[in-house]
RNA sequence: GUGGCUAUGGUGAAGCGGUCAACACGGCGGAUUGUGGCUCCGUUAUUGCGUGGGUUCGAUCCCCACUAGUCACCCCA
C-alpha cells in the first residue's frame, strides 16, 4: 500500500510531462485567441454547490462524489466537474459587473469515484470552458468552434460532432410527459436499466443498447418535434452559425447530457475508437444554473474535455510530440580538484542560461563520456589533471567528435559562442 | 455498482506440477595507459513468478478470496 497509488489515480512522470505541457499550451493559446480568462477554483467545494448546481439525481452526485466532513463538521466534496464552481466564483466576486459576457476557462483535477478503466480515472483532468451572460446561439457557436478548433488543431482526424436541443424548462416537461405516455403500457417490457429511467431520465431510454428497448422505442416523439418556439429558432440559428463557419456536425436527438443544469444546447465530440470512453468533449447551455445557484437569472454555455481521453486519442493517431530534453553541455571531470573547478562551471553555465550537467559520482571518463552522450548533450567539456596543470579545458563538439582546448579564461564566452553557433 | 478477461525482473516477454525460472531491452563495468554513440565481453535484477489462503509428497504454473489493470454495462470527460 506504502507503494501504490490509490485506485483510479495515477502518476505523470517526468518521460510523459511534455505532452501535457504540449496539449496546455496549445488550450491557453486557443483560449487566448477566443478571449477566454483562465481561472482557478478550489479542488473541493461545499457538498450543497455540487447537489444544487448538477442535480440530486444524478449519478455524478448520487454514486461518485468524494464526500467527507472536514474537522470543523463541515460537508466537504472534492469537485466532480468545475462548471458549478466557476459559477460559484463568478457569484461570490461579483464578477457580473465586469460587463454583460464573461468568458473564463480552466485547466484541472476533477475527482469521481467511478470504476477505473482506460480513459476513465477517479482523479482526472479537464479543460473546460464557461461563458457566461449571453443568450445568443452566436456565443453557443463560438464554444463549440473553441472545442472543434483546438481538435483540429491538435491534428486528430474522424472526430465526430453531435448537436441536439434538450429544450428549456417550458418545453422540455411537456415532452417528457409525451414521452412516459407512450412508454407507459411498455414499460413491463422495458429493461431494468430504463425502468428507473422512465422515472429518472427518459429521454435515456431512447438510447438503450438492449435491443427489445429498441424495439419498443420505435415511433416514440423525439424532443426536436416539441421544442418551444424560443428554443427551436435558437437551436436552428446555431445549426446555420456553424454551418456557416464550416464546422461538420451531425444532429442527435437523442444526445442528453448527464447533469441537470443544461437546456437548449447540447453537444459532444466524439473519438469512437476510443470505445465506452469516446466522449472526449461534451458540454451545453445551462441557462438554469445561475439562478438556481442565486444569482440573477443570467444565461451560459461551456463545455469540458477530458484531457486523458484527449491524449489517448492523441496517441492512437501518432501526433503526441516527442521529448526533448538534451542538454547543452556535460561536463567532465576527473579527480577532486577538477570537480571543484566544474561545479564552478557549471553554474557559470547556468546562469548564462545554458543547459548544464555533471557527474557527482567519480566514475570513469568513459562512463562520464557515455552519460554525456546519454543526456543528449552538445559539448562535453574535460578538465583533467592535465587541463588544470595547463589552464585549459577541453571543448569536445559531441556531434562531430572535434575538441580543442580553451583557456579557462575564455572557456564560458566560448562554449556560449559554440553553443550558440548550432 | 454489475459481468468477462488478465496479473512473471525497471521494461517487453518465454516457460513447466518437481534441475540455478529463458531471451531481449535497460542499468553498471570492461575491450592497453584520460574520451561517447557501432560492435564484443562481463555483470546486474525478480526477498521464487500481484497479495493471502487451499489442493498436492511438492506449485509460478490447479482452486478460492482479495487487490490492481483491462473490456463491456451504468454513467461520463
Amino acid at each position: 500500500m506504502l507503494t501504490t497509488v490509490p485506485r483510479g489515480t495515477k502518476d505523470i512522470l517526468p518521460d510523459t510531462i511534455h505532452e501535457w505541457l504540449y496539449l496546455e499550451n496549445k488550450i491557453r493559446t486557443l483560449c487566448a485567441l477566443y478571449g477566454f480568462n483562465e481561472i482557478r477554483t478550489p479542488i473541493f467545494e461545499h457538498t450543497e454547490l455540487f447537489m444544487r448546481g448538477i442535480g440530486e439525481t444524478t449519478d455524478v452526485v448520487e454514486k461518485e462524489m468524494y464526500t467527507f466532513p472536514d474537522r470543523g463538521g463541515r460537508s466537504i466534496t472534492l469537485r466532480p466537474e468545475n462548471t458549478a464552481s466557476v459559477v460559484r466564483a463568478y457569484l461570490q466576486n461579483k464578477l457580473y459587473a465586469n460587463g454583460s459576457i464573461n468568458k473564463f476557462f480552466y485547466i484541472g483535477s476533477m475527482f469521481r469515484y467511478d470504476k477505473p478503466q482506460a480513459g476513465r480515472y477517479r482523479e482526472f483532468h479537464q479543460f473546460g470552458v464557461e461563458a457566461i451572460g449571453e443568450q445568443s446561439p452566436l456565443i453557443d457557436a463560438e464554444v463549440i468552434s473553441l472545442g472543434d478548433a483546438l481538435l483540429k488543431g491538435l491534428g486528430l482526424k474522424d472526430i465526430l460532432l453531435k448537436i441536439n436541443s434538450v429544450g428549456c424548462p417550458k418545453c422540455r416537461p411537456v415532452y417528457r410527459e409525451k414521452l412516459q405516455a407512450f412508454f407507459k403500457d411498455k414499460f413491463a417490457e422495458l429493461c431494468k436499466d430504463c425502468q428507473s429511467r422512465y422515472t429518472r431520465n427518459p429521454l435515456r431510454i431512447l438510447d438503450c443498447k438492449n435491443p427489445h428497448c429498441k424495439e419498443l422505442a420505435e415511433g416514440a416523439p423525439e424532443i426536436t418535434d416539441y421544442l418551444c418556439d424560443d428554443c427551436a429558432s435558437h437551436f436552428s440559428e446555431l445549426q446555420e452559425s456553424l454551418t456557416n463557419l464550416g464546422i461538420d456536425f451531425v444532429l442527435d436527438s437523442h444526445l442528453v447530457r448527464g447533469l441537470d443544469y443544461y437546456t437548449k444546447t447540447a453537444f459532444e465530440f466524439k473519438y469512437l475508437p476510443l470505445g465506452a470512453q469516446s466522449a472526449i468533449l461534451g458540454g451545453g447551455r445551462y441557462d438554469g444554473l445561475i439562478e438556481e445557484c442565486g444569482g440573477d437569472s443570467t444565461p451560459a454555455v461551456g463545455f469540458a474535455t477530458g484531457l486523458e481521453r484527449v491524449l489517448l486519442a492523441l496517441e492512437t493517431q501518432k501526433l503526441l510530440p516527442v521529448q526533448n530534453s538534451a542538454c547543452d553541455v556535460f561536463i567532465i571531470a576527473l579527480g577532486k580538484k577538477a570537480e571543484q573547478a566544474a561545479i564552478k562551471i557549471l553554474q557559470q553555465l547556468r546562469s548564462n542560461n545554458l543547459s548544464a550537467l555533471m557527474d557527482y559520482a567519480g566514475r570513469s571518463m568513459k562512463s562520464q563520456m557515455k552519460q554525456a552522450n546519454k543526456n543528449g548533450a552538445k559539448y562535453a567539456v574535460i578538465i583533467g589533471d592535465n587541463e588544470l596543470a595547463t589552464a585549459n579545458a577541453i571543448v569536445r563538439n559531441m556531434k562531430d567528435s572535434e575538441q580543442m582546448a580553451v583557456p579557462f579564461a575564455a572557456l564560458i564566452d566560448k562554449i556560449i559562442f559554440e553553443v550558440n553557433k548550432q
